[in-house]
DNA sequence: GTTCCGCATGAATCGATAG
DNA sequence: ACTATCGATTCATGCGGAA
């Protein structure tokens, strides 16, 4: 895999030069300090194993964490009333290993108890705050194929929260990295400009929108929004992956870069570790199931075929 | 206007035989006592004129509240901290007009306010909870055109809260009035599930119930879920719509019959009005600033004479 | 009557500058 | 220090008039 090399241009709109310098000599003294955690697969309760992880040192936390159930047999059955108190000293210790301009993806959706949804994803994103979270933003994974079925009161659930959590406001971002084609509508739309496209139009309704569609020429990629459209991964063979490994992928290009230090502390069959293969970055997985770690291995050899075969 | 009639038998599946009686003779005994309110734009606040407004009168209240702004001179100021407390008195009487299988939509999104979402939308359903609802779900709504804008750290937002509240788990639900053409959904990934689906079914609502059967080749048709894929309405020179009138017009199909009286008390320029004016439904509009009521007229004049030209 | 094309519009947000 | 104002950035749609 190769090193991007130096920051292009465009890199440099999204956070200051001197922060992207100290980044690359932060990221290497950080990797030296958690060389026995780079690219593992670790069993046991993410809180205590993260205990021995430096402060500092990770580049994103992306997870989807077991969702409440009040099923008791189930892997991860936490009863929806005791799920904030069960994740706080969690992310207290994500806070303290994630680096300063670091972020943490949550993925997560509330369940429907007694023909309700349960407030305590709400209260969660509400003690995150409290506990020194910044709340940044809230995606929106929309699923294009979503389970089938009907009920008298309620429709098919066919989205999920992405909470977007920091420690400062001064994260880093990679925007470029995630652009998207331009819709059709830009080639009729661009073939002939009129005079007001050619210089800057302002709007008159005061809204302050002005815009200069000369600009555009040319472009054949934009910035997608806050809302992903992904479909689910089905047919797959043994594990039960509840999301597309196109889902952390998106993040991970979003908010690291080639060789930085991905966390997922409910790793499951791995798909955060799949993506981190894929796109050259480092992983440390922790599940608390023993018994997810082979099936994540076997994913995780097919990755490291194909990435010799191309 | 004419009344659909017996209820057809799919309806049944949705709530039980004998609630479906008592809510024909509830309807009628409550439109006897809210005549005076029938069909009105009326200037002033919600909470106070709706100390009027019989118990238990209203089948649905859709509505879109001036959402918080920390701006003092707008229109709906109401500062983000002061959000929950000056939204309170008014669901208070929301929650005592609607009926016991009535619905509540509230469409609302939290701002960025110091780079990060402010919380109080989460405040507010947590509250609204211990008021007395039940938060049943939370539709998104997904908007097909965003605001363009680029910021290093965010992208645009292209999404909505609808969040749904009950006063009971037996509110009545119209499933098969909301169903989409299988076909459009799987072909063109959503797209073209605006203009051609929603103008055939309000053409079909308003011309009543035998050419819709018509229209229905069996299995063609599908149930959505809980994301909504429409464009905001723009390029209109009289108002500056908010939302498109699809929207309102989704849930007022869903969750009412022909007839039923809805509720909007943050009116506006009277979208909600023309969903209703297009569906047959009754309506009370209520807004405290007096500019919209003229803008509200001039449009539902239109869909007057568009009702009697077809 | 139908399709095509031009055009204005939008619940936005950040950072810099001014008071 | 703290708040108010202003400029810059950006995508896709629906409408109305023209072909």
């Amino acid at each position: 895999m190769e090193y991007a090399g130096a920051a292009d241009a465009a890199h440099l709109n999204n956070y200051k030069f001197m922060e992207q310098l100290l980044l690359s000599e932060d990221t290497m003294a950080k990797h030296g300090q958690t060389d026995e955690f780079i690219n593992q697969y670790l069993i046991g309760d993410c809180e205590k194993i993260l205990r021995s992880v430096p402060d500092n040192s990770v580049d994103l936390i992306v997870t989807s964490p077991p969702y409440a159930d009040s099923r008791k047999n189930t892997y991860g059955g936490i009863p929806p009333e005791k799920y904030v108190s069960w994740f706080l000293p969690k992310s207290k210790e994500f806070l303290r290993v994630l680096k300063p301009n670091g972020t943490f993806i949550l993925n997560i959706k509330e369940r429907v108890e007694g023909g309700e949804r349960h407030p305590y994803v709400l209260d969660l994103t509400l003690e995150l705050r409290k506990q020194g979270w910044l709340w940044t933003e809230e995606f929106i994974w929309h699923k294009k194929n979503t389970h089938p079925g009907k009920w008298p009161n309620r429709f098919r659930d066919a989205w999920e929260r992405c909470l977007q959590f920091n420690k400062t406001k001064n994260f880093k971002m990679f925007q470029d990295e995630v652009m998207i084609p331009i819709g059709d509508w830009s080639k009729a739309r661009l073939r002939n400009l009129s005079k007001t496209d050619l210089s800057r139009a302002t709007s008159n309704s005061g809204s302050g929108f002005g815009k200069k569609i000369a600009n555009w020429i040319g472009k054949t990629k934009v910035y997608p929004s806050n809302v992903l459209y992904l479909a689910t991964e089905c047919g797959n063979q043994n594990h039960s992956a509840v999301f597309p490994v196109e889902l952390p992928a998106w993040f991970i290009r979003l908010f690291t870069r080639n060789g930085d230090f991905v966390l997922d502390p409910f790793a499951g069959s791995g798909t955060t570790a799949v993506a981190c293969r894929r796109l050259g970055r480092n992983y440390l997985m922790i599940d608390i199931a023993p018994g997810y770690k082979k099936i994540a291995e076997e994913r995780l050899s097919h990755e490291t075929n194909k990435t010799n075969r191309s």
